[in-house]
DNA sequence: TGGAATTGGCTTTTT
DNA sequence: GCCAATTCCA
């Protein structure tokens, strides 16, 4: 028997600050929290406490930043609430994606959107924008995708419509960007999809300007909660402050030093605004840390006191004082590695840790792969928080957009993705004459393909082909939404097969049929043929639809004639199918779409199991929020940690250099217990080795509170060209050969990197006399940041620059 | 048309 | 160094 709720006992335990912000239920309230300041606790307790007063947890929304959050939220505020009865039911926890996602599903007729819309991914976006450029008539090579992509992006996050964009388009890029942005928006529409940013957006704009929605989301949500308020943009807030234009009752909690989101466009003034916005906002901060020893809180904050742009907070601890931090200097990437996990199993047997207590975070991706290789080798168990990854796989992309096109038949990117999946005789001339015909008839690929009897020029066998595939469609469409009446496009396929296109298609479909009559007839829910059983509509059967598309498409037999031994693709496939029917399991009203949703808005983070008995490695992005005993950032590099994209700062200020500090103070703040910096001399990027500069942000902090492990023999300076062993044959033996200038330069920047350092005084032919800022190696070129004396500040590249070292 | 082989390009972070 | 896209060949 739960204990009676009530608005003390829910209280209890909370410090004075966290009581404040727990009680502060009416009007706009900002919680600065600082990094383990208990955040969530009080969140968490200050949604029981308006339980507690009476509000129905419906009337409560809280928003949080991925969905491992929201679910953790949502079952803290469950137990909280076991004893409110129906009063604590159906709070409404999810991320802004998933909440705009839901919403749009329920409003779409006012945001006017087609009511099935798919959600695309950034590799459906990818694929769209490439589209979108040719159909400008403009070229791929000029217009880079990714460049585009992240443009559009921007402009979404801000609110501009096409037209809006165009309109403040000057220079030439951007004016064709305009157009190709508008194209992407009628493609979009084409495939009735829209994308992650049009989520934000379509709310947004959706909240502004229909009154009535406006209303009665209001009504809704009397209560709004927005966590990680900090890396909110544009669109976001303006959805957040829609919620709550009349009864104001906004709690934005967030810590503007945990900010890491600006390249995404996280608007960092949303936090640091938040009082002008709202005049009489009450502000509570949280600065108690509970987290970390006393050493690893006054590296964090000698760190982050670097940056300007911050609202100021000191944090503080009773812990104890802990030991000084590892600071490790190790030759190459694998010694940085291999003395990284030493020293780890070393610590976790005498501190009698277990390995889910310890994780290694680093900046880029890229440097798991070392670290993997040697916790392998010391047959360490870990686990990496990408579990995207699995959803990346070309056979689970396959398999989804399989299921994509059968949710939305008008999705023609997953169409076409699968349409010769496996192969079915389709190339790229019998697809450009379906899309052709598509387009002049206004037609979506798979209905042109239900039609491809009248498309023009297309070989019988490849129209053969084509109908089959609608066919097959058109059964899948028609066992996953059993009350649906037949789709057009189904329609005009009728005509049957003739003999002689049956006979050629033979071969191709063989496999495929068989497996279909080998599905048991009573095997639930499908059977074979058209016959209509209708199970989706009472329980959820996202593996029966799988199972069924696995063998009708022709997938399973074609991964298993792949030559035996490990079947890898077979085994995923599995696996995916495993996992649906846990979907099914825990979502028994789940539509097609809600997985396909679930799926596609998962992140990285939200795959992670807690208590695994596993290492946990990630990137320091993915580290925000969480907490380990024992930590490790490998990397601490100049041109890593700060990355050398923000280093280069192309934006002509230093709020990137800024965010770089404040990722590596969260990486530095997830630490509880030990805490371990390491960085390389010599690293290998892409191919190529070079040699490193240690992190700026190191010597932002006081030395006294490190513990050097130097294992760099200091002499490598003039042997440094030989230190790598290079076996020289193969392709590498020929790119070698070809690149032997760059290589030759690339040990004379070597040496130039070694020769000047940041802080020193240096001459420069036509600036004069200024001080090195920076240095940075990027491949064959060190570059350096050179405040000077008269000139200004200055980015050189090292070789070019014949800089001269002036004794002080 | 489809698979194999070669080449060029490239990496920050993610909903 | 790795991957995707392109080119080459059967």
């Amino acid at each position: 028997m739960p204990a009676p709720l009530t608005p003390d006992s829910v209280l209890q335990g909370l410090t004075p600050p966290q009581r404040e912000a727990a009680m502060t239920i009416d009007g706009p309230l900002l919680v600065l929290a600082g990094a383990g300041s208990g955040k969530t606790r009080t969140i968490t307790r200050r949604i029981a406490y308006m339980v507690a007063c009476g509000i129905p947890a419906w009337n409560i929304l809280a928003i949080t930043f991925t969905n491992k959050a929201a679910g953790e939220m949502r079952t803290r505020v469950a137990s909280l609430l076991s004893g409110a009865g129906n009063m604590g039911r159906g709070a409404t926890v999810a991320t802004f994606h998933s909440l705009c996602a839901r919403l749009l599903r329920e409003f779409a007729a006012d945001a006017n959107l087609p009511n099935t819309f798919s959600i695309f991914d950034s590799a459906d976006q990818t694929k769209l924008i490439k589209q979108a450029i040719k159909d400008c008539s403009l070229s791929v090579d000029n217009f880079q995708p990714g460049a585009v992509q992240s443009a559009i992006s921007n402009a979404k996050n801000k609110l501009q419509t096409p037209e809006a964009f165009a309109v403040n388009a000057a220079a030439f890029f951007e004016r064709n960007v305009a157009r190709i942005y508008a194209k992407y928006e009628a493609l979009l529409r084409e495939n009735k999809a829209v994308d992650f940013d049009d989520l934000l957006l379509k709310m947004a704009i959706l909240l502004r300007d229909n009154a009535t929605v406006r209303q009665t989301l209001e009504e809704r949500f009397q209560y709004v909660l927005i966590d990680e308020y900090q890396d909110t943009n544009h669109a976001q807030f303006v959805i957040a402050h829609m919620l709550c234009r009349n009864h104001k009752n906004i709690c934005a909690t967030g810590d503007p030093d945990q900010s890491i989101y600006g390249w995404r466009g996280a608007n960092l003034s949303n936090i640091l605004e938040f009082e002008q916005f709202y005049p009489n906002a009450k502000v509570v901060l949280l600065e108690q840390n509970y987290r970390s020893t006393k050493v690893i809180l006054q590296a964090a904050s000698a760190l982050i006191a670097r940056n300007t742009k911050r609202k100021k907070k000191d944090l503080w601890t009773d812990n104890q004082k802990g030991e000084k931090i590892v600071l490790l200097k190790a030759a190459d990437e694998h010694q940085e590695a291999a003395e990284v996990v030493k020293r780890m199993k070393a610590a976790k047997e005498k501190e009698g840790l277990s390995w889910s207590n310890c994780a290694i975070f680093y900046r880029t991706n890229s440097l798991s792969r070392v670290l993997e290789d040697a916790l392998m080798k010391a047959a360490i168990p870990y686990q990496i928080a990408r579990g995207t990854e699995f959803y990346a796989r070309k056979e689970i992309k396959d398999m989804l957009a399989y299921l994509r096109v059968v949710a939305n038949p008008a999705d023609s990117v997953n169409f076409e993705r699968i349409v010769n999946v496996p192969p079915r005789g389709l190339g790229d001339t019998s697809l450009t004459r379906v899309q052709s015909f598509g387009a002049e008839f206004d037609l979506s690929l798979l209905e042109a393909c239900g039609q491809s009897h009248q498309i023009p020029g297309l070989a019988p066998r490849a129209a053969a082909s084509c109908k089959k595939v609608a066919e097959l469609f058109k059964a899948w469409r028609a066992a996953a939404y059993p009350n649906e009446p037949a789709v057009p496009a189904a329609e005009a396929s009728e005509a049957p097969l003739s003999e002689e296109e049956e006979e050629s298609l033979a071969d191709l479909f063989n496999q495929s049929e068989e497996a279909a009559e080998e599905l048991p007839l009573n095997e639930p829910p499908f059977v074979t043929g058209t016959q209509h059983s209708s199970p989706i509509t009472h329980h959820s059967d996202i593996r029966g639809l799988m199972d069924r598309i696995y063998k009708e498409s022709g997938l399973e037999a074609d991964y298993k004639k792949e030559d035996d031994t490990e079947n890898a693709k077979a085994a995923n496939i599995e696996e995916l199918i495993t996992v649906a029917a846990e979907f099914d399991a825990q979502n028994p009203t789940g539509t097609l779409n809600d997985y396909l949703e679930q799926v596609t808005l998962a992140s990285d983070v939200d795959k992670l199991q807690d208590a695994g008995g596993s290492v946990t490695l990630m990137t320091l992005h993915a580290a925000k929020g969480l907490e380990f005993p024992w930590v490790a950032i490998i990397g601490m590099e100049d041109g890593l940690i700060p990355h050398s994209r923000a280093i280069s700062g192309l934006s002509g200020n230093n709020d990137d250099m800024e965010e770089e500090r404040r990722l590596a103070f969260v990486g530095i703040t997830r630490a509880m217990v030990r805490l371990t910096l390491s960085s390389a001399r010599y690293r290998m990027v892409r191919g190529e080795t070079i040699r490193t500069i240690e992190s700026q942000f190191i010597s932002e902090m006081p030395d006294e509170i490190f513990d050097l492990v130097d294992l760099t023999a200091e002499n490598d300076d003039a042997g440094s060209v030989g230190y790598h062993d290079e076996g020289g044959y193969g392709r590498r033996a020929q790119k070698e050969r070809r690149s032997y200038e760059s290589t030759a330069q690339r040990s004379e920047a070597d040496a130039l990197a070694g020769e000047f350092k940041r802080g020193m005084l240096v001459r420069h032919a036509q600036f004069g006399l200024g001080r090195i800022e920076e240095i940075s190696a990027a491949g064959t070129m060190t570059r350096a940041v050179v405040k000077f004396q008269t000139s200004g500040t200055k980015k050189l590249i090292l070789q070019y620059a014949r800089l001269e070292k002036v004794d002080a």
